[in-house]
RNA sequence: GCCGACGUAGCUCAGGGGUAGAGUACUUCCUUGGUAAGGAAGGGGUCACGGGUUCAAUUCCCGUCGUUGGCUCCA
């Protein structure tokens, strides 16, 4: 028996033969020891296991490291660990919730009873980390009885911990040891503390126990770690970076948009700047969407309550919404709209439609008010009235792929003139156990969702399903774009609808001269214009397209006595569509130039004495430098052509 | 909505129980300059708002509003 041996297969399709009880750093070791160094875990048939964990069957293994997110998540839930071994440490007595990994780093929930944890504190807390991380502890796994597990945390006074054992089955509960720290986990773990080589705790916040606000609010502790020194560094420098981009900073710098508190939170005061940005966002919109054989429509910031009854919004959301405005005389109720597709479904309505119509694709820009909870509205992203590149497309079930591929279509266009090039699909689909959650017959669900499937497999998209994700109404395909900092952002969306439909009794005839019930699709390439060019700004840093950019030129004169000149290149400039002002202050040069840099306008138009003689204009290009001088011509076409290539198809 | 932090000039921030200060922006004057900050003078604040404590509050306390980090929610 002692001898047996096991196959295991790796990622690459090779079959290894190993002894039985193997364990993943074995076979890590077996193909190369930097290898060895770095396996943080083991994905064994599917499941994440420590690396030491010995295993006993014939197996697909694939070793995990710091390349692979569950190598991340591993040595972030460890990290989460240390930290609280250096809490209990620093602070006896401090109880723990739960501590997972997350997106970027982990936290742990904990509560120190009375004490109150300042944020100058953090610092002794990553230097005990440190600390401790330096005796290389291994990570040992224990399977413990639920009883075991239910008198160690009794005297240890944990009833976070005893909370959790109540929902947990005996025979499959562990514990994690290192140090002198043992925690309820179910792990797994990487070898030992001494992979963490830096830390660094980012920030406290408040969190009720199990998220429940009923419960005690304990202290959640945010922190990240890396395996090497210098991936700290670029990740405080990204998060600075960020920070420099943040759109709530450059959209006051620019003067793009602004709030007030006596007009209201969360409704954002675009700026002249800033609204010319969002007009040349919509005419680029209404453009590629008159090629796609939209028709623009446009209806009232208003609608009867009775229109959201029918639609069923009222019932959902009325009660968190903005309360309906009364007509003083009638006593009439109407609410600000929260959305369009009521009104839209009432164009659809307003004279019958045959099969022959379809599909029919009404766009607006729709300006919605919701009443978002106060605590979630932040810059443009988050607002309580914000306008849609809304649009509905009302057609035949047979019609639906072929739609999906034209949205498809139109998104990619979008995030191409835009500059988004890191971009996936998530494709949300019905839970197929609990089919009575949806609305609309079976056969309909699995046509649409093929629909969906096969679209996006036609454009080549790179998507991701998740079941159970789809909304009540129907199946979605949702666009996430990666901005120029690797953060994620869910942008267009594209949804099948079957709920308003039979809501409206919208109808068409068709060929079989019967009554037959259309399929809506929404769909908003930008999702909301407020969002969008929030995420543009952060992504762009401020440095946006030339052909959105609400500045995109500007001409310095070297003194005032070429201001005359200025203006006659600015007439030429203008009436080629190229806006910018003339820096006609009394400053120096350089001065002009430094500014114009700071406000990131995109092209600096120099003129003096030599230009003025020879009818032309320096041009300086923001954060490049000098071109060289064109004459006013030839920048123009330059100008064009730059615009043309981001512009293309 | 809940918990915490914060709110001083347009912006970035210092200060602190005796009614405020810097840098920058702004205005005026000098300077007429060649690719990232020329010089001088000046104006500008109910220290978010409302109460309370105090001889005295911008400062301390409470409340409101707003911002912000989280939690929860999101048609």
């Amino acid at each position: 028996m002692s001898n047996q041996q096991i196959n295991i297969t790796l990622p690459d399709g090779s079959v290894r033969e190993y002894e039985k009880g193997v364990s993943g750093l074995q076979i890590a070791l077996s193909i190369s020891e930097g290898l060895a160094r770095n396996v943080l875990a083991a994905k064994v048939n599917g499941e994440v296991w420590d690396s030491s964990r010995p295993i006993h069957q014939d197996s697909k293994v694939q070793l995990l490291t710091w390349n692979d997110t569950e190598g991340k998540n591993t040595f972030w839930h460890s990290s989460a660990h240390l930290m609280a071994e250096a809490l209990e440490a620093l602070y006896p007595g401090t109880k723990f919730g739960i501590g997972p990994p997350i997106e970027n780093g982990f936290y742990y929930d904990v509560d120190f009873g009375d004490k109150s944890l300042d944020g100058s504190e953090l610092e002794k807390i990553e230097a005990k980390m440190l600390e401790l991380a330096k005796l290389k502890s291994d990570f040992i796994r224990k399977e413990v009885s639920k009883k075991e597990a239910v008198a160690y945390f009794t005297e240890k006074n944990d009833p976070y911990k005893l909370d959790l054992l109540e929902g947990l089955e005996d025979g499959s509960i562990t514990f994690y040891e290192q140090g002198n720290f043992t925690d309820l986990c179910r792990g797994p773990h990487i070898p030992n503390t001494g992979f963490i080589k830096s830390v660094k705790l980012l920030n406290i916040a408040g969190a009720y126990w199990r998220g429940d606000e009923k419960n005690k609010m304990l202290t959640r502790l945010y922190g990240i770690t890396f395996p090497k020194a210098k991936e700290l560094q670029d990740y405080l420098f990204m998060l600075e970076e960020a920070k420099k981009r943040d759109h709530r900073k450059l959209g006051r710098e620019l003067e793009l948009f602004t709030f007030s508190e006596k007009v209201g939170m969360g409704l954002p005061l675009w700026l002249p700047k800033g609204t010319l940005l969002r007009e040349r966002l919509v005419n680029f919109m209404k453009k590629a969407q008159d090629k796609s054989g939209y028709q623009q429509v446009v209806t009232p910031h208003i609608g009867h309550k009775a229109l959201y009854e029918t639609s069923g919004h009222y019932e959902k959301y009325g009660k968190d919404s903005f309360q309906p405005i009364h007509t003083p005389n009638e006593g009439e109720e109407f609410l600000l709209k929260p959305m369009n597709c009521p009104h839209h479904c009432e164009i659809y309505k307003h004279k019958p439609r045959s099969y022959k119509d379809l599909p029919i694709r009404y766009a607006e820009f729709g300006t919605v008010y919701r009443y978002e909870q106060s605590g979630e509205l932040h810059g443009l992203t988050r607002v309580r009235g914000f306008t849609q590149d809304d649009a509905h497309i009302f057609c035949r079930p047979d019609q639906v792929k072929e739609e999906f591929i034209k949205v498809i279509d139109l998104v990619l266009y979008v995030f191409k003139a835009l500059g988004f090039e890191d971009y996936t699909a998530q494709i949300s689909l019905r839970d197929p156990e609990k089919r009575e959650k949806y609305i609309g017959t079976d056969e309909a669900w699995e046509k649409a969702e093929s629909a969906i499937v096969e679209a996006a497999a036609e454009k080549g998209l790179q998507t991701v399903t998740e079941l159970g994700e789809a909304a009540f109404y129907g199946p979605k395909l949702d666009f996430m774009v990666k901005d120029a900092l690797g953060r994620k952002w869910q942008l267009g969306t594209i949804q099948v609808d079957y709920n308003l439909p039979e809501r409206f009794q919208l109808e068409y005839i068709g060929s079989d001269n019967q009554k037959h019930r259309p399929v809506m699709i929404h769909r908003a390439p930008f999702g909301s214009l407020e969002r969008f060019v929030a995420v543009l700004i952060e992504h762009c840093a401020g440095n946006f397209p030339l052909w959105l950019s609400p500045e995109q030129i500007t001409i310095l004169p070297i003194s005032e006595k070429f201001i005359e000149y200025a203006e006659e290149v600015k007439g030429i400039l203008e009436d080629e569509d190229i806006i910018g002002m003339i820096d006609n202050r009394d400053e120096k040069i350089g001065r002009k130039i430094r500014d114009a840099e700071v406000k990131k306008i995109p092209f600096m138009l120099i003129v003096g004495e030599k230009e003025q003689q020879e009818g032309k204009i320096s041009v300086r290009r923001h954060g490049e430098g000098d071109l060289g001088s064109l004459s006013p011509a030839e920048f123009v076409s330059y100008f064009k052509k730059i615009i043309g290539e981001s512009l293309k198809n």
